[in-house]
DNA sequence: GATGAATGAGGTTTCATTCAT
DNA sequence: GATGAATGAAACCTCATTCAT
């Protein structure tokens, strides 16, 4: 669990010439994750749908929440790595904010199964999971309040607002973001992009 | 199913009169549901906190898909009273869409339990309801997308926002309330309604 | 359960005004033992058909297989009565069978519903009332399997029957009447009961 | 469901080889079904006495309804194929009945398990199933009936036998077979067939 | 690596029966 | 006499997981 890269998807394991294989189950289950629940997904489903029988599974996984654990974590890292870049003390803090909003529409169009699970079906991992999840969140939302803040503080954002409830409602637009586009002609990565972080600027401006 | 009135939480089913214990399963029902996921809810866990054995529920319920329903059915029916009690011609576009928002984001504050059961256990719905409760979503998104354009036209709204994505994700963050705020003393329904119908006009500004 | 007479239908319990009530959870009863078994029949079926909510039924019945007990086991008298009535010395062993049958017919059109409960739902009861019934039938076929016999030593039937197989090919036969006639217009008690007992006796003719 | 025939059972799957287990399943279930009923036996009864667990059943049916329809369809499609055997232009209507009932009476007492769930558990069926048993049934009553009118006609039947009341009279007596008979050393198949084709025929003859 | 068989725990639901009102 | 509420046992069925082959 600790030697995945945030870049590779799905998490590798050994490497294997299964690793197509591999890859499949991993982006099928997300996809029914995110379609029927994670809950009402059966191994039976995931099964037949990359071609192999249950029993079979378990070559490639270790458990069913297990597989959904490595989905989320990686959702989980890929944010991590997204606010740690954006770090740049050279950037205002509404541009931050820009940046990380846009990396986090275009990741989450392109990967709206993945992503989709996120922050949907938590309740089925273990507590420590659970929590582990959580403190990624929560550091995430600290990291885009204390920016609101710091903006506030040289004038950018507008004083009126509050940072907590603020931080919540934009990560809570960036997050819905899977629910309802994927990617099509029209609807690319870059617009969406575009649109979602305008929105979080605009917002905030005095 | 057609009598209930959205006043009234619990549904009353007719011929019950004060039922003090058919309100309260109701109630449970939508925490737990809130809480584990309406899957990982069973209903043991549900009788157990209301006092009876599992068997006793069906004096009260048709089916536990049957509870996620009129659960799911009662917000909706408050959303749809709120898009038709903010059409009032003397407002402006942007001050309907404030409107809703704010109505919007009080209810979720005040009933979060049963709201949060509105976006994310459709899955187990039967296809006829699912479909009821899309209707109903889209509706409510093509009201707000049309202020927009409305209020592009008058110059009130940005032009260069695409009023379809505008509209998603300005109710993504309205959705996403009850996901992070219950209420408390510092997190009043009014505090939150203020800040986010303000976050969602501001956000629309030119 | 041994007051009552076999010429009173349903059981007489006590003689209370609610005796109409009391027929008709029996007659009702009898129908749907016989349309859909006893199984499958629930109390919440009988009462609704009568009227009444299923713990009220408790004021007429003691439990539910008491219910069919009392149904099986009026046939059951019934069918003693007529082998009693036709033992008449006068009569030729032939005739007996002859009058058996008619009697049995006619029975078995008037009351499909009660006659259809003898034979079909015997597992639902309590061993001592199965054996019961058991004994009731088997008397009941020894009692043809011995007219049989006589009636072979008179020449009166075929020398080539085996009595066993024949008394129960021959009841067989009338137990098969409720499944598939009842009261109409064309479908009279008598012509049943003419044609069944004409089949009988022919059948065991030299 | 279209892919067994008639002469193996039980109904193979496709994809078993010869599976033991099957078989055995499918034989105790019809014993079961034929000893306590279809509703009062429970799969705990079937798993138990084949030496499995509940949930491992599943391996070999669909549902307990299937299990009886496959059971019932079995002897459907078995009777099916005895009137087509016999629809021979050489022989009399009466030798035609003749040998329909020597057939069915000795497949009854060989197969008397699953003979037996055929005429009585049908109100278990689905809609269709039954309809679909029923409509068998009454084919072959038509069959048998057919042969009475015309042996009426060519005077070897009796003219004073109602046709549909003389087929189901036969056809009654015959379906009691597995009610009273089981293989024995001397209940052999084909004394039991013997003994019942001659009393139709006789029954039938002027 | 792949599978069919087996498991066992647990889920939703049904229902005969009891009882206070 | 009638009922609504409650019960608890048991039913059918599902499914993640294990394992021998």
């Amino acid at each position: 669990m600790t030697d995945e890269t945030v870049s590779t998807w799905p998490p590798r394991r050994a490497r294997t010439k299964g690793d197509k294989r591999y890859a499949l189950i991993y982006e099928t289950a997300a996809r029914l994750f995110h379609e029927k629940g994670y809950e009402a997904t059966t191994l039976d489903d995931l099964a037949s749908e990359v071609g192999l029988r249950k029993g079979s599974l378990y070559h490639y996984i270790d458990s069913k929440e297990d597989l959904l654990f490595r989905i989320v974590d990686h959702t989980h890292r890929f944010f991590l790595e997204v606010v740690a870049q954006v770090v740049d003390a050279a950037r205002s803090p509404l541009d931050e904010i820009f940046a990380i909003a846009a990396a986090h529409s275009r990741f989450a169009v392109e990967n709206f199964y993945i992503t989709s699970a996120f922050y949907s079906d938590r309740a089925a991992l273990s507590a420590d999971r659970r929590r582990a999840i959580s403190r990624t969140r929560d550091a995430y939302e600290a990291k885009v309040r204390d920016l609101i803040r710091e903006g506030q503080g040289r004038g950018e954002i507008a004083d009126d607002l509050d940072p907590t409830l603020a931080a919540r409602g934009l990560l809570g637009m960036l997050n819905s973001i899977q629910q309802r586009h994927r990617l099509s002609k029209e609807m690319t990565p870059d617009a969406v992009a575009e649109e979602y972080s305008r929105l979080c600027v605009r917002a905030l401006r005095p």
